[in-house]
DNA sequence: GAATGCCCTGCAACTGCATTGCACTTTAGC
DNA sequence: GCTAAAGTGCAATGCAGTTGCAGGGCATTC
């Protein structure tokens, strides 16, 4: 099953959400996939995105993730109107200047728009 | 009532989430305060901010935010020691360059770290 | 001064998503 | 084949956001 939910990572474009998956595999649990998920997620596969559309999205990692640390420093861009979200790793995300005392780890970046397929 | 929240939000440096407010006032009810917010959202007086931690937070916007168009487009910084959530006004979040095809609208950068009251 | 209408408030309930507990099945190791 | 571990499925819970409806305060109007 989880290499059913793999395969079909594999395939998409976009990140996808639980619901989206659960969706394809109407055959399969909600809460299998939402284990599967979590389990490639710990594994370092795939990383987990907020796009602000309430529900959390994934997508498979590039490369050198590991399960302690995640580097998908990447933009992310949710589209308003097809209300994908895709991973754009050619945009990595510019330094920005903090305040004093202030030290950043983790940083997520996501743009809101209309996407190449859905732009009139 | 929303003379209350307005001014309570007046006297915070960080975000305040619905719980928050919820908390704080503690007479009043859930509901009363989130169609505050929502309604201070609608006038252009407060942006919201959903910063990863599960709950969407409340800011003031600084200035010429209009009921249309809201102007947020700076780095919210969230803390993951203390769950706090800043506005940082001064660090503007630069261009990014998109692929071809994408237009871009609203952006949401969010960095994670340590604030500087939390650094050890 | 009573009636009407509007806005605010509060209670109840619902929705959607994430999450966990428990039992059952499948798989792997010996 | 037996046992332990991992995976799966059902049920239920929790949390945050959201909406419907009823009551109350206030101003305007007649």
């Amino acid at each position: 099953m989880r290499l059913l939910v793999l395969d079909y990572l594999l395939k998409q474009s976009a990140a996808v959400s639980l619901s989206d998956l659960e969706t394809y595999f109407h055959r399969a649990d909600r809460i299998t996939l939402y284990r599967s998920l979590k389990t490639f997620e710990e594994k370092g596969l795939v990383h987990s995105i907020d796009d602000g559309s309430g529900a959390v999205k994934y997508a498979l990692c590039p490369d050198g993730c590991s399960p302690q640390e995640h580097h998908d420093l990447h933009v992310h861009f949710f589209c308003t109107r097809c209300r994908e979200t895709f991973c754009l790793p050619k945009s990595r995300i510019p330094d920005i200047a903090l305040p004093e005392g202030f030290s950043a780890g983790e940083v997520n970046l996501v743009m809101k728009g209309t996407c190449n397929t859905c732009r009139g």
